[in-house]
DNA sequence: TAAAAATAGTCCTGCAGTCGTACTAATTCA
DNA sequence: TGAATTAGTACGACTGCAGGACTATTTTTA
């Protein structure tokens, strides 16, 4: 008998399923220096340059850990560090337009991904899923706000 | 205007709180010596053994990775090794009864996460959640097999 | 049935990711 | 203006992870 595994685990195996495929897709298409770390941490920065705390967030991980992965990034030529002129702690991460070659790089595999489970499910129960999902997100996302 | 996220991203936004809760559960319960990695090695442990490999290739990690993780939990006291009596090559993985336990409560705590879910979203909401997940395991999951 | 190929697991080595602690510089608060 | 907070970094320690090479066993095959 099929033991009833976890609906967070079953949410795991897509996810991970999904990530694999984009990393694999970015890799045949160049984008071979790239990390799945580093790349959590790029699909974040904004056109207009992002905090690297905001970054951390995003990521879920430390500031300390986002330094280190950004400076790889940077080395790579993925990122570039500018002074906020807001604030003179902090400092603005700005895609290059590799970056931005990647990150549609990824878009694309992820709206074909979106694609072959919509054929699997059928447009209605893809529908409900991410109904259900976006509803979850309410209580399991950290950084969750309504206007976002 | 919120951005759509994508759909697998949702999935690994509500995975990871799960995930988080069951570390946090563990280690309110007194389990604070199991990482997670080795966490997610060991629920794969089945009672009557399972051999390395298959552990493996459960936690999706490969064989290297699989035998440092078990010398840790073996020297945590998280599991036995025995020979497999069928294949002279092969070593069987047993859980003590101190992994039974914290298999028991991270149990516990995937239920009460179950149940928090289906209360935020309604019983029917939920079950269409586990319908559509259950499905895409199919085309996602390396290691589905329909009579598992 | 002996030799060759495949399989299960381990050891070694090197590297990426991760964070706690401690620090500097800049900003905000009282 | 002095004290507390905040943004980011440097350092150090550890975990996770896998490729390559190796041993012991089993399976295949000639």
């Amino acid at each position: 008998m099929a033991p009833r595994l976890p609906t967070a685990l079953l949410m795991q195996i897509a996810a991970r399923s999904a990530e694999d495929r984009i990393v694999e897709a970015l890799r045949a298409a160049g984008f071979d220096d790239v990390t799945l770390a580093q790349g959590r941490l790029m699909a974040g920065i904004d056109v207009e340059g992002t905090r690297i705390g905001v970054l951390a967030a995003r990521a879920q991980v430390s500031k300390q850990t986002a330094t280190a992965l950004l400076a790889k990034l940077e080395r790579a030529g993925y990122a570039e560090r500018i002074p906020d002129l807001d604030d003179g702690r902090a400092t603005l991460i700005r895609p290059t337009a590799r970056t931005l070659e990647a990150i549609e790089h990824a878009r694309r595999q992820e709206a074909e991904i979106e694609a072959d489970w919509s054929a699997h499910l059928g447009p209605r129960r893809m529908k409900q899923l991410r109904e259900a999902l976006e509803m979850l997100r309410e209580i399991t996302d950290p950084y969750f706000t309504p206007m976002e």
